[in-house]
DNA sequence: CTTTAATCAGATAAAATAATCTGATTTAAG
DNA sequence: CTTAAATCAGATTATTTTATCTGATTAAAG
């Protein structure tokens, strides 16, 4: 196998997403969230206390209660929910898997990936969850 | 937690790098790998016989065997131990673990990703480990 | 021929990740 | 006040990944 964020963060990122998407204010069930996005009940629930925990998203419990960001969207980044949930970790560990991989002791591809590993931070840290709300609504359309 | 490739596969690349720093013909045992790459010995045994089947390294059993690669250094390349353990699914899955993302249906990062794919696969696919003899020697050096 | 050092093969154990279960609490609506 | 629908919290289970154990086989060297 081979995976670059673990499930839960992978689910983290589609449900802030699915929260972005949603007109401001509203207040978005477990339950829908996992119907839509085709995510296990309990595993989201668990994902989003965590993540209100985090602080990027609040919830009311009770009837009619439910998710909503706890921030305004243009202020939520992917990167966020990467560092609440798998933790920066990977940006500065070896592609190769050695120990203390640094400019001083560079695995063979260390220039290289690290370069890449920039890059992909850029893209989960440089655009803001409210940019990608017509991708989003896009894709959810065909989910 | 977050990962790129499995620890088998990290293990497999180190292991496929580390015989091909080594002298032409020379025959290294599982136990001097394990030691040098500071990997558990029964692990690596067994990523080295699985790295056998794939036809990428050879081994010769009884007193004084060992491994060595199984191709000429200038013809073996890193990706080729990612197809062997891990799969190349990586290199087609979706980043956010959105289900069938593509040109078609592409999640919110599905273009900036695909950049990014593309050079992680060619950064394992474009050089040889005979290539990378130096820089692996250099950071065996520091183990 | 016996010892020694290596690979090989299958089973098992341990740890981490993913998913589920149970029941409590909260709150809107009838 | 009761019911229904939601979050919340802790425990448990299942699955996958990582690692280890046991013993067989092979072949060089004494």
């Amino acid at each position: 196998m081979t995976v670059i964020f673990s499930k839960k963060c992978e689910y983290g990122m589609q449900a802030i997403l699915y929260l972005a998407a949603q007109a401001k204010g509203s207040l978005i069930s477990s339950d829908e969230i996992s119907k839509v996005l085709k995510i296990p009940r309990e595993f989201i629930s668990k994902i989003l206390q965590s993540l209100r925990e985090s602080g990027l998203i609040f919830s009311t419990k009770g009837k009619a209660g439910g998710f909503g960001l706890a921030k305004d969207p243009s202020r939520i980044k992917l990167i966020d929910v990467v560092a609440a949930i798998d933790g920066l970790g990977i940006f500065n560990s070896c592609v190769l898997g050695f120990p203390e991989c640094s400019p001083d002791h560079p695995c063979p591809v260390h220039n290289t990936w690290g370069a890449l590993r920039t890059q992909t931070y850029d893209m989960l840290n440089l655009e803001t969850v409210d940019k990608l709300k017509d991708k989003t609504l896009n894709k959810i359309s065909s989910l």
